[in-house]
DNA sequence: ATTGGCACTCGGGCGCGTCGAGTGCCAGCG
DNA sequence: CGCTGGCACTCGACGCGCCCGAGTGCCAAT
């Protein structure tokens, strides 16, 4: 009973500050409606809530603002609001006519962002491990050359192979056909075996290794796991949450990708719905003003990619996280189509 | 005579503002020795430059602060100057061993944003015309396909085919072949006929007409214009130059990458070398505060391909100047090999 | 043409008093 | 035992008045 109610002041507390930005008092809670107690009992609450250390005060005699322990037991029990049907309706049209990958990945984030008003972030879609169904040997130059991969799964990828030395036209038209035979034939599980041996070959120059090894990685799953984001203007205008210094830091942790891939892995590791992390949670000094909220997308075959948003810890996590979801759904059956 | 010291009183106005940032009134200049006259002197220069429009004062008993007209004489009038050795020595070892395109315009955008603390841009390098080396055809679905075409320069470009009807596993087969030969035989100012012919000839499905679209396309020069960002942290750093409101308008100025690629093509338009939009300038509302410092590269043989620094108006012009032209010429030379 | 002197302007900073939102505590009530 | 109304208290926000000093424009002198 009474602590149902604490419940449902906390989750006004965090509404009210969510909307407007300023530190909810008692009085104010009262009147409005929902919870049809005074003030003064209100009151009560607050202190205990502040014992728990859910909320608390900037100064005396201000109203209460929610900690990051806060925001996280209003994140656990509060489901994610319903989508708007115009939102379901902008994911759809705004996803259904993308041409490429590319284009695929660079609309989602740039719905996402305008779906949350947030930073989007989306990594591109990992691969699982493919036949291959091409390589392509371009020389580039004396010492040089480019190897492009096509896989059956419709992925390109390229490598640049130093040559150490400047083999015949012949010999480089030889590689470039043997390397071709061999990969293509081969079983995605053979192909890194197959590979060595023929570069083991008698005969073989030296950076038929080196070609060998580019090709097996690019079928493997590629070169390095890339992000993209959108919408970094929305933490500028994220009002007063971000001093510019402060600004500067997230914007900073954002272009080094590695710091927040590595983040969304851990948070979507444990299950597959959308996680959540508050602030000081991200474990991240930079971040300790900011939440995210993730979910991972094509699960179901393959390896698992993850998409987020990102924003000042004050932010509506319902809404966020309703986004974040559906987003995550849309983009599953896209990339398993 | 005393016009050079008009000049000189500009230019000492302006690297004061630049470098702290405040209105710089008469006396702070006369003790900085380079112009040995009394502050009365500066005064009545200082009245004949607000007479011209070259700088202005916030309100009166400040000092004065340049206007755009006034960061323009400065930059018309002053040498680019030299780079520090070891900025020069950061562009070789930064980017000396980058292993592709991606990775070269990666590292440039990135080094460029660390040496000028602006926010720098890079656009992919424009490419050539050139000859078709392979077209390969993957089928992703009933009514899909994707086409990959690698062109001699050793460009990949892709995109997807609707194949408007579901053709038989030996028809799909025909095209593919087919139109590698056509595509590898015809030179490049002859292929895109050679396509036309090939895709009109009796007997052909629909969906050749699309196909040859696409590979003709992709050897033309490829896709869109894309550019890249490094450093939008420094904006926010950039201490009280911005609002947080005008710089989310920039951010969005950034996102929106076309406004950007028509001004960069404007600026690089006339001259070859380095090229400078201050404030006004830009004629663009979100961008009114902020100036762009541009230059092409890569031009010797095929197009000009841009980049670039952004940053308040109140920038150091000559450093960000000599630094974006320094990249521009490493990147050239890159390019060309 | 340059300079020193002088009166003037005006924004920034400081101290002060007021106001009001919000609190904690306590006694009373169902 | 939990809720409520009342009350004294705290403390930041705001407005006002004040002073200070940087910076200016003008003018007479060199």
């Amino acid at each position: 009973m009474t602590d149902d109610r604490r419940r449902a002041v906390l989750h006004a507390i965090v509404e009210g500050y969510v909307s407007t930005s300023e530190p909810v008092g008692s009085k104010a809670l009262s009147t409005r409606q929902e919870l049809g107690v005074s003030p003064a009992t209100i009151r009560n609450d607050m202190a205990a809530l502040e014992e728990e250390g859910l909320i608390a005060q900037p100064h005396t005699s201000a109203g209460r603002i929610p900690t990051d322990k806060g925001y996280r037991s209003f994140v656990d029990h509060v489901a994610a609001s319903a989508l708007q049907d115009s939102q379901k309706r902008a994911i759809t049209t705004f996803l259904s006519d993308a041409v490429d990958v590319n284009d695929v990945v660079e609309r989602s984030v740039r719905l996402l962002s305008q779906l949350t008003r947030q930073v989007a972030v989306v990594q591109y879609p990992s691969v699982r491990e493919s036949a291959v169904r091409r390589v392509e040997l371009v020389r580039m130059g004396a010492e040089r050359a480019l190897a492009v991969v096509v896989s059956a799964d419709a992925r390109v990828e390229q490598a640049t192979i130093a040559l150490g030395e400047d083999p015949s036209e012949q010999e480089f038209e030889r590689l470039a056909r043997e390397v071709n035979q061999v990969s293509v034939t081969a079983t995605p599980s053979s192909l890194q075996g197959d590979l060595d041996a023929w570069a083991a070959h008698d005969g073989q120059p030296d950076w038929a290794a080196s070609l060998a090894a580019a090709v097996a990685k690019s079928a493997r799953g590629g070169t390095v796991e890339r992000v993209v984001f959108a919408g970094t203007a929305n933490l500028a205008r994220a009002g007063t949450d971000f001093e510019a210094d402060a600004m500067g830091s997230v914007l900073d942790a954002l272009e080094e990708q590695v710091v927040l891939l590595r983040l969304l892995h851990e948070m979507t590791g444990q299950s597959q719905d959308v996680a959540v992390r508050i602030g000081s949670e991200t474990q991240h000094e930079s971040l300790a003003r900011t939440s995210i909220v993730a979910a991972g997308y094509g699960a179901d075959n393959g390896g698992l990619s993850l998409l987020g948003a990102l924003g000042p810890t004050r932010m509506d996590y319902p809404g966020t996280m309703a986004a974040v979801r559906a987003v995550a759904r849309y983009l599953s059956k896209v990339v398993e189509a």
